[in-house]
DNA sequence: CGGCCTCTTGAATTATCTCAAATAATGTGG
DNA sequence: CCACATTATTTGAGATAATTCAAGAGGCCG
């Protein structure tokens, strides 16, 4: 049995888990000739085909030929793309346990850069062996479908959220599903370190830095959080999910 | 030889195909006695398992499970969610040609409520016949990557519009969009009938019906296009891209 | 023809932006 | 490890785009 389809239910789910190779969402690629049996748990950690990435080293360019999907094991990326005046408009993060370049599998070609925020690992995972393998076995077929079902869903409430949020409920959206995204237990309060840049924050929302730092200021006012510089801490989840989710009528 | 596979490469290219089922993205589902056979082309425009939808009426509701993929022959479809407070949020259209359901093809759920616009035709593709054929032949497993990976890439795009753009830029960015998708040939101008009312619009770009009308009239004051009500008159296609691609760096 | 609904337009209000300056954090070379 | 240079963030005040609210115009249907 794969692992990755037994363990792993949602994307929340899988983002969830890190460390381990058995619990990544792909961990039959890396191990293609131990499909069939059990010991290709033996080989977990042993981090086959794993890369380092230094802060700011470009992974993927616009346009590139999609040659392997990649799996962030520690550290951070970001997408982007340039608008025709040459401005970048970021489409997106990845977290440890995500996968980069799925939504490539059908053009072979990845569309908009992704560049490290900070050092980041990272596993690489042939295209080809990924297309092999996904002709044998239905369940890598099922999970690929998973992941892009999944994608889409979450790329059409990040949709509705930026068109009819004010900037304070989009920013508390942001922290809220980056926090779930990087820490494993939720339980009233969360900190985190934050490699996304205020600027960043602001490009990613639609917002001007300006007011992205004054909604930061705005809800350490009102003790929903401390942020000094990236280092954040969610004091109340609830106020924010509140302030989150008070969509405005258009 | 499958018919999408072989007439069909890009989500564009079939929106501008409608009528006829051999022209149709999921032809195949139809004829599914006749894979193998030529003689599935002479079914052709015997309009199998056609339905009628009455303006108004729901195809689907949110949650419901996902029994069939649907195909649009004719009218128009809109998709929305309902906030916490009950208010619409406008997550898309479809037109003939286009197919409802794919993104709920994992979840075998749907997401969102799927209403007609207008009185509109459809065709109903069971989902365990997709299913049964998708695992027998591959060429229909690449179509259904291919349309996921494209709604990933569209939704992605409308995200970064959306977010950057101001209201004159979203309009013209949806007029184009809209014309794209219902006119067949690009040529200069082009005429038709928009279904969607202006308060549509405003919700679907995230704006007020105010500044939506505000913003028709500009265009009318400038010569660009010419809308009484709901028949649109793009004259300066050109002109109308310049100002949607204007995007505002943040 | 009148009533109803959609669309347009106007005037005042508000959220967000722009520009600029002050402060804090980070990195660097000695 | 410090002093400095650089960059990131916060904050302020005025400008602006879009909103709200309200009234008027246009179309559609019984």
């Amino acid at each position: 049995m794969i692992a990755a389809r037994n363990n792993l239910r949602t994307l929340a789910e899988y983002r969830q888990r890190r460390t381990a190779c058995s619990d990544c969402a792909v961990f039959c690629m890396c191990f293609p000739d131990s499909l069939d049996t059990e010991t290709a748990l033996n080989g977990d950690e042993t981090n086959l085909r794993q890369r380092l990435l230094n802060k700011g080293q470009h992974l993927v360019l616009d346009g590139q030929r999609l040659r392997s999907l990649y799996v962030v094991r520690s550290g951070s990326l970001k997408t982007y793309d340039l608008s025709s005046d040459g401005d970048a408009l970021i489409t997106g993060f990845y977290f440890p346990g995500e996968v980069v370049g799925i939504d490539a599998l059908h053009s072979e070609k990845h569309s908009g850069h992704v560049v490290a925020l900070e050092d980041t690992r990272y596993c690489d995972i042939p295209v080809k062996t990924f297309n092999r393998l996904q002709k044998k076995r239905g369940e890598l077929q099922d999970l690929t479908q998973r992941l892009l079902c999944e994608s889409i869903l979450e790329t059409r409430k990040l949709l509705l959220t930026t068109r009819h949020l004010s900037a304070q409920a989009r920013l508390a959206n942001f922290l809220l599903d980056i926090s779930g995204r990087l820490v494993q237990e939720q339980d009233g309060s969360c900190e985190f370190h934050l490699s996304i840049d205020r600027h960043d924050i602001a490009n990613y929302l639609g917002l001007t830095i300006g007011t992205v730092s004054r909604a930061f200021s705005s809800f350490r006012n009102d003790g929903l959080l401390t942020a000094s510089g990236k280092n954040i801490r969610l004091n109340d989840q609830q106020a924010l999910l509140s302030i989150a989710t008070n969509i405005v009528e258009r």
